[in-house]
RNA sequence: AGCCCUAUGGUGUAAUGGUAACACUCCGGAUUUUGAUUCCGUCAUUCCAGGUUCGAGUCCUGGUAGGGCUACCA
């Protein structure tokens, strides 16, 4: 597929470890997985982790490596089956398939739970009643050790019974924790014996009711990695400072494996706002009109907008794995969605601002014609379609100059142009308005030229698009110049969201004729010449009604 | 402030201790029935200072800069 796969292909740092794990003999293959915690929809730095972990499985895959699909949801109080629907349809959408390895962490709950009893039996853990506010004071800061809980030595068999009656709900929320007995001295605060445990009286997208004991991020990942056989558990960099807790609640557990964490930098994109939280106000407000918003960067956006998968998984790839905190450039993603739509959008002819054009010396009135055009001039398996062509058209205001200067290409008076896929017609006379606006041009076409070469003595620089004013429709395209941008970097925080602005502009097709664009399937993308690539908007689209288009990247550098 | 992590053109990434390379962007040129595409080219890089070594982007030490950690979120 891409240009640079016969060569040898770079191993990042995460892949020569793999490649070392399985040289050695310390796995005979490879498993990853995808735990998305399913609070919200997934966006383009998902991406980056679904193609990584999923990838990964693949290239291993004559060793039987797998990803597994694993909903990480251990909170109750944010997760929802409306995002487990979603993400699933994402990660399918992007191209990757967990096959028969679908998982929830809420499926575990009984072995978390019976771990955290092997810790207390240990000594290793024990229920504390202090506030949620004494805890915080106790641990200290990054300078001071903490100090330990009045509740720390309880006795093993009073910590098995206050747990066992926090499960059974005996407790509000809020009134005890069960915590790791680490120590409270740590360098590294996520040490100083760390929350395992929480009463949330609330129910759960998964158990329901059965649970009021939730298990905190820290002591349940670990165990589910280990549960399902994990070799390399990937994460973003943030929990670099936890591995150490990782590893000691795999080493304390009776687990079936030891799985390792090894963590990456996540992706940044400049001007642009990808957190959760602001993606949520965004939705919850109002502001966009859902989560796959085409202004968003969500992948259900992306999809709305015309991102094909493809792209943003040669985009996942280019960006790379590494453990520089970096900010990736959109022009990066938006050259790889072009890449990509090049080859794939057909073209389509479209005029936005239209100036009038008589042809003056056509056969009649009434008189029409089909020109051939192709959709796809680089790829001919794409075909042709059929144009009408009449005696009065609509061209691009700008394609017109009243006193053109010598690298103006199109149409002034005696100058000569092509029609794309007909004829090349030249410019006889023009009409003005009272304020000096030119309203109407007038033009002679050229017999013969379909298809051939200007005649000898015409000077013809330049192709313009046209529609056919006698089966002209409109149609309406939402410009979003660049996905969710902000004009001030400084605004990504904080001000957010004054950058939501949108620009819409009508523009006439010559689709009435060939109706490819009334009846376009949502999610097609097509190229208006000079002027973009658009998407067939999926959700406001009504058959027999103006079609609405979602700007997905301009062209390169083209007329603006 | 303590601990952990990171540092290669404008941007993102490469380079068993041995000629610093690729992509994007910018700019220039050629081709073009899209001023797009395609093709070619230009500009530009190892944070600083020491050390080890025949040789350091790579290893060591110390600075500097950036990121992370002080949730009953993940």
């Amino acid at each position: 597929m891409s240009k640079e796969s016969h060569k040898k292909e770079k191993l990042d740092f995460i892949r020569e470890i793999i490649a070392a794990d399985l040289k050695s003999g310390k796995h005979s293959t490879v498993i990853t997985r995808f735990p998305p915690e399913p609070n919200g929809y997934l966006h383009i730095g998902h991406a980056k982790s679904i193609c990584f972990n999923f990838g990964i499985a693949r290239e291993h895959q004559e060793i039987g490596a797998r990803c597994h699909l694993r909903f990480d949801d251990t909170n109750p109080e944010k997760e929802e089956s409306e995002y487990v629907d979603s993400i699933k349809a994402d990660v399918r959408w992007l191209g990757f398939d967990w096959g028969d390895n679908l998982y929830f962490a809420s499926n575990y709950f009984d072995f978390f739970y019976d771990c955290a009893r092997h810790l207390i039996n240990k000594g290793l853990a024990y229920v504390d009643e202090q506030s949620p506010e004494e805890i915080r004071t106790h641990r200290g800061n990054v300078t001071t050790p903490g100090t330990p809980s009045p509740f720390r030595d309880r006795p093993v068999e009073e910590n098995l019974d206050l747990f066992a009656r926090m499960k059974a709900g005996e407790f509000d929320d809020g009134a005890m924790v069960l915590r790791a007995k680490i120590g409270m001295t740590s360098s590294n605060m996520n040490m100083r014996d760390p929350v395992m445990y929480r009463i949330m009286h609330a129910t759960h997208h998964n158990t329901g009711d059965q649970w009021c004991v939730y298990p905190m991020y820290d002591f349940a990942h670990p165990l589910e990695d280990a549960l399902e056989h994990i070799t390399h558990s990937l994460c973003t960099l943030e929990f670099e400072n936890h591995r150490p807790l990782y590893d000691w609640f795999i080493d304390n557990c009776p687990v079936p494996a030891k799985p390792r964490q090894i963590e990456f930098s996540r992706l940044n994109l400049s001007y642009t706002v990808m957190s959760k939280r602001k993606l949520l106000q965004l939705v919850n407000e109002g502001h966009v009109s859902g989560w796959d918003d085409p202004r968003l960067l969500t992948i259900s956006g992306m999809r709305r907008r015309g991102y094909q998968p493809a792209a943003i998984r040669s985009f996942c790839h280019r960006v790379g794995i590494t453990k520089f905190n970096s900010v990736t450039d959109m022009a990066i993603l938006e050259a790889e969605i072009r890449n990509e739509l090049n080859q794939n959008a057909e073209r389509r002819m479209a005029v936005v601002n239209p100036l009038k054009v008589v042809i003056t010396n056509w056969p009649d009135d009434t008189h029409s014609e089909l020109v051939e055009v192709p959709n796809n001039p680089a790829n001919k398996e794409a075909g042709t379609r059929q144009v009408s062509l009449g005696k009065e058209l609509w061209i691009e205001h700008d394609d017109f100059m009243e006193d053109p200067p010598n690298k103006f290409f199109r149409l002034g008076p005696g100058r000569s142009v092509r029609l794309r896929g007909g004829y090349i017609i030249t410019c006889t006379g023009f009409e003005k308005s009272d304020t000096g606006e030119v309203t109407e041009i007038h033009c002679e076409f050229i017999p013969d030229t379909i298809g051939k070469d200007a005649p000898e003595g015409v000077k013809c620089r330049a192709a313009i698009h046209w529609v056919d004013s006698a089966t002209a429709m409109d149609a309406e395209v939402r410009l979003y110049d660049r996905l969710f941008s902000v004009e001030n970097p400084d605004a990504a925080e904080g001000g957010f969201l004054s950058c939501l602005n949108t620009d819409s502009l009508s523009v006439i097709t010559d689709a009435k004729l060939e109706a490819s664009l009334a009846r376009a399937n949502p999610g097609d993308v097509f190229q208006f010449e000079r002027v973009g690539y658009f998407c067939a908007d999926s959700v406001d689209h009504i058959p027999g009604e103006k079609p609405v288009f979602n700007r997905t990247v301009a062209l390169k550098d083209s007329w603006k």
